[in-house]
DNA sequence: TGCGCAAATCTTGCATACAAGATGCCAATA
DNA sequence: TATTGGCATCTTGTATGCAAGATTTGCGCA
């Protein structure tokens, strides 16, 4: 059987193990590259990763039991696609979280707010460079790393995870949030961290979470399943109108699918 | 090869999958009947649960991922130690969520505060029987009980494995913490929250978790490996006196070994 | 043309085989 | 007696094979 990573990348396979996996997964979903629902098959992954199957699924299981991915029986692997409950759960719990850890931070030195502007100026070039994938990571990273920041590594690594949620959240209720503004707002935050006014940056950490989450048409159907098919295959000239039929409702698969592979960057190449 | 699991109790093997073999895993931290650094050897589990090492493997995947075990390549799986940095880690990790739970709730209602009520009548009887496992479990398992009653499950299944951790952080640094004592204290901060006061829930709380981070000896040499293990090798009579030699320092699996297994009921039976 | 059934295919579930590193033990030797 | 080298054993690391369920596809039939 051919090998597809060599002959996509020839580096793969030189140091992977499960963790590598599952990391490349989690930060691709940060990057807004791998949707909601998108499937991730074992066989597809141990042809990109150059692996057999037993890694991919070690892979697999480890970001299940993180919430990140879930198994339906014999049928594949998804990211996600967290319910409207655990839509405000989770946002509640970043709320939580994160107001709580910098109520009971101590004063931060001088290197820690450095790191914290030195994120910011990365969020900024991305934003200046348009670069959509970065952007997102990094403003979905800065959070993890202020919790690194506030000295709290256990929760950073919770936060990560969380924040993966809220980032599937976010393209699963199509948000409509301004990066532009979140990238201010952690301005904000990281100042009024510097002249040492937790109460304040508790207040506007509370405030930005919450524009994040009110930004999300919760009430929306979640997702047109065939939106990308369905412009993917729209005419390209007035004249191409070949039959009528078009709305008939898709069998269960078919749905998942669609959302998950409208082309091949966005499926499983995004983790490359 | 002889079916180990099937000698000890006919019922196994019916539904074993992953999740069962970490839930009694963790169900045996929290009952205090694995100890921090306790051998998890694929090959035991396997033959405990009747099923392959594949299952086993999954399931401490998953722990590992969740951070209750970790992997020493090729030597084998064992229980977390948690560093002293870890512990404060996990305990103020508790502190935040939970008050921060408390705070952002709402009032409750009279099925839930019957929940809690229960719950904490479990404690006292299991408190009155001298059920050591089942008083460990309880007495954690009512955090997890409150977040749930508070309305957010991913921070209950956080705050489990959280949980878990200052479990194992307190059977580490030997802790001095009073069972009955913990259990009034889950009976004030329920008042408090019966009468709405939420406040006083949150400073009740956040001086609960305190108290159990307080009454460890995180300055103590990590529990002793050989401690149990000197005892039971101490001469009856003052004349054994066989040969001069006793504190050569052991060779690691040894010592790790004398923490897990000093006797068959504390290490893997503790899972059946 | 539309519908339903059955075969083919795809995908995960689980077990097992073998590789390879880590450890412990024992004997040979100075 | 103390040390060291090597072999036996134990444990995990990874791949692979096969079973079984889910889905899709294609064909026959009304």
């Amino acid at each position: 059987m051919a090998r597809y990573s060599l002959a996509i990348q020839a580096k793969e396979r030189l140091l992977v193990n499960s963790k590598d996996i599952a990391n490349r997964i989690v930060e691709a979903i940060l990057a807004q590259k791998l949707m909601p629902g998108a499937r991730l098959g074992e066989q597809a992954l141990s042809l990109l990763f150059d692996c057999s199957r037993t890694l991919v699924r070690e892979a697999l299981m480890q970001l299940a039991a993180r919430g990140i991915v879930q198994v339906s029986s014999r049928r594949g692997w998804f990211v996600v696609q967290p319910s409207k409950i655990e839509a405000r759960e989770a946002f509640e719990a970043r709320k939580v979280i994160e107001t709580g850890l910098i109520r009971s931070a101590g004063a931060m030195d001088k290197t820690t707010l450095k790191r914290l502007k030195q994120h910011i100026q990365q969020e900024k070039t991305a934003l200046k460079q348009d670069d959509v994938g970065r952007r997102s990571f990094l403003l979905g990273d800065f959070h993890v790393c202020l919790a690194e920041c506030l000295g709290n590594q256990l929760l950073a690594d919770t936060l990560r995870d969380f924040t993966a949620r809220t980032t599937l959240i976010a393209m699963l209720y199509q948000s409509s949030h301004d990066a532009v503004k979140s990238c201010q707002e952690h301005i904000d935050i990281v100042q009024a961290l510097e002249r040492g006014d937790k109460e304040t940056a508790e207040r506007l950490m509370a405030e930005h979470i919450g524009q994040v989450q009110s930004a999300l048409q919760i009430n929306a159907a979640p997702a047109d399943p065939l939106a990308e098919l369905r412009q993917a295959l729209a005419p390209m000239s007035p004249a191409s109108v070949l039959n009528k039929k078009q709305t008939k409702t898709p069998a269960r698969r078919t749905a998942l699918s669609a959302l998950s592979s409208p082309s091949p960057s966005t499926y499983l190449g995004a983790l490359l």
